[in-house]
DNA sequence: TAGTGGTCTAGACCACTTC
DNA sequence: AAGTGGTCTAGACCACTAA
């Protein structure tokens, strides 16, 4: 038999899958249910608990437990990368998708701080060069309004980007293109990408930084940026609650039998 | 200040990550604890249940609290749909990067069970079909060894592939090649595709499926397959445990000015 | 100040594993 | 039978929010 608590807990969370608990409803409070016989105070609230977890609802004293909003999906997909949007126009190619979306672009929305770091390990790895070697970290944190969405940390080799606007120290977007755009500028178009990605649990700053609700997981990105000859002009990482996002790419069904038409595919 | 049973959570914490508890080994028994003076026992509890949630330790009666292995990452690239696997060799798609990998190949290590039933919201979408249509269903659950890893349910029109092989319920890999070369066969040779992934939480049936930790996340896979002039052949659901895979595509950076070479990349 | 969830205790008892 | 984690209670008290 299971648990008093978990029996509780999934009364409720069907309750708010039906609808009779809508988003934005508060459940009954916990004193409430130990009146009414469910358990004592501990075992309510471990009921309570597990749907936090499960991310039904969010509770907070004073306020109440009160059934979640869910937030829509943010599909990303590799236009959101298009050369037109930081070559040709004025828009920062991280932030063009929104502006494609009919969102209002807020300048505030991206924060950043720019400082020279020895390279960790995977950052090294990516760019070819012995641990502990200089890089430019450039890190933002970007909001949909007050909701902050995720973490951007790009890191570039000196060489590429030394005197140019990214290592300017100013916050906000790096100016009319953002990153791709001075890469460009410098001499460095960029060609193509790698992007893995992986799920785990937060960091406590991180929960607290992206304002993580208990129990939930983030989607770390790492993006490999390169030139049409290979050289490596920058490596992302980014961390993306998990929730809040969708990934979507469309490929070729590779033929390894076939000379190959582009260098990537591997 | 934070709770008690968080600093104890914490301080455990960092004992396991710099490894003066390492995987395998067992924490203090709770009571221990409770002896030590680090609280009751509901605290130390608390604590070991935030552990267990953050996947750092697995509990369980009778034997103690364990440090968790930390199960190697499994890198899917898009490698693993190579025609030359499914079209020109033995192998099946799905399991060749396995072969690849130097593991060995046991046949229980897929079951499948076939069935014919009506498209859920989301299949039907994808297949452009209306909502309800007829649709056959192939449900894997894939191991590694004794441990599940994912599920994979594809979805298929029955046209493609009525007097197939994919619709003969013997369990077991769809016959030589898999699915791809049952459709290649039939007429139907797969070309590209999308893939879209995120993150949630499971449900309660995937969490026991999948072996799941409590409070470990899935990663849903959405792919869709096509033939080169478009039509959908295959639509397929997969439920990955979070913690055991990364995800890798490699893609042009795309050019809307350009006349885009191939069809992909929108 | 009243209302809400969160923490903590001390102890009883249960469920599963190993010997 | 002994050892381990899991559940549950009754109640005290704390922390944060809103009026």
């Amino acid at each position: 038999m299971a648990p008093k608590w978990r029996e509780l807990a999934d009364r409720l969370a069907e309750k708010i899958r039906s609808g009779e608990y809508a988003p934005g409803d508060q459940l009954p409070q916990i004193r409430e249910l130990v009146d009414a016989g469910e358990g004592s105070k501990s075992t309510v609230h471990a009921a309570y608990k597990a749907l936090e977890a499960e991310g039904l609802v969010t509770s907070s004293r004073g306020h109440g437990t009160v059934v979640r909003q869910r937030a829509p999906l943010k599909r990303l997909g590799i236009a959101r990368y298009d050369k037109v949007k930081w070559r040709d126009g004025d828009e920062v190619a991280f932030i063009a998708d929104r502006v494609a979306s009919g969102r209002a672009y807020r300048r505030n929305e991206q924060t950043q701080t720019v400082s020279r770091v020895k390279a960790p390990a995977v950052v090294a790895a990516a760019h070819g060069l012995p641990e502990g070697a200089d890089v430019y970290a450039r890190a933002r944190l970007v909001k949909e309004g007050a909701q902050p969405t995720h973490t951007l940390t790009s890191y570039y080799r000196p060489e590429h980007v030394e005197g140019t606007r990214i290592v300017d120290p100013t916050p906000g977007p790096a100016g009319r293109g953002g990153g791709f755009r001075v890469l460009y500028d410098a001499g460095y178009e960029i060609d193509n990408m790698t992007e893995e990605l992986f799920a785990r649990v937060p960091s406590a700053d991180e929960a607290k930084l992206l304002q993580l609700a208990p129990g939930e997981w983030v989607v770390e990105l790492h993006r490999t940026t390169r030139t049409v000859d290979g050289t490596v002009v920058e490596f992302a990482i980014g961390v993306h609650a998990a929730t809040r996002f969708a990934w979507s790419y469309d490929f070729k069904v590779p033929d390894s039998t076939k000379a190959e038409v582009e260098g990537e595919n591997k």
